[in-house]
DNA sequence: TTGTGTGCAAAATCTTTGCACTTCG
DNA sequence: CGAAGTGCAAAGATTTTGCACACAA
């Protein structure tokens, strides 16, 4: 289900946007990172691939890859650091308060809830954000 | 199923927390308040109150409060605004696109799901955020 | 009275913007 | 070549900290 990097370059390129280096390196790291990562961390390993990646650039490439919507913001809990990941295709997270590693997973089936929770409220739904949050295996192993 | 300002002034000193014209008028705005408010808003309406509720208290307010469990933060979508917001008991937020209200609403029965998650992933969940996303039906009509 | 809580100012973060230079196409 | 993209430095925005004073208990 995940893309590729090479997929995901030539939709920037259908869609008028450059591949530099910058871009692929950071798409490249997000791709291979299991969790999340701040865009410092982002900016650091980014460095490794190829020198010269500013911050800045991390934010303007976060940004375009949200709209485009290759990648999203995880919020865990009350904290709300920023961190950004991609989600491909779908959307729902379970997060680790050990070691902060983010897995995605698929197959939610809110249809019942939202249904009676639009029946009560007059609203009309049109998005859900889900986040588990818990202790993954290694983690468990090791406390 | 709303708590009071009485029972949190009374929980808060219950616990050796000291109950302040800032704590007031600051826990007497979320308890009004049917929407999310950003510490900067908050801090207005908290001078409504009583004269001179600076941001800071309202931080750390809000830090206290949290960690009593009286309010949230409220993630909406990309954006991640910082917004807090009281949610007594249950812990889940409708929010609306148009006008930023928040309703909460209660009975997520998401316990098949995440047996399902456990069992594939390995975590074990302990917590959940969901947050719902649409229209209200006030801002359907508007539109 | 006494020590928690407050406000102010300043520091520390985090994110965005302006501008000249670089590089993709 | 030309415009989009980049890096740097600086500006903005947001949150936290230090410290003297105020006020619950």
């Amino acid at each position: 289900m995940n893309m590729s990097e090479q997929e995901i370059l030539e939709q920037l390129s259908n869609q008028g946007f450059r591949v530099t280096l910058a871009r692929r390196a950071i798409i490249r790291v997000l791709l291979e990172d299991s969790g999340h990562l701040s865009p410092e961390e982002l900016m650091h390993l980014a460095k490794q691939k190829h020198e010269n990646v500013g911050l800045v650039t991390v934010y303007r490439t976060l940004d375009l890859l949200s709209e485009l919507g290759y990648v999203r913001r995880v919020h865990s809990g009350q904290s709300c650091n920023g961190f950004a990941k991609v989600a491909l295709g779908h959307r729902h997270h379970l997060i680790c308060r050990g070691c902060g590693r983010v897995v995605d997973f698929e197959g939610c089936d809110l249809s019942a809830m939202v249904t009676r929770v639009e029946q009560e409220t007059g609203f009309v739904v049109d998005d859900h954000m889900l986040e588990l949050l818990g202790m993954c295996a290694t983690c468990l192993e090791d406390s």
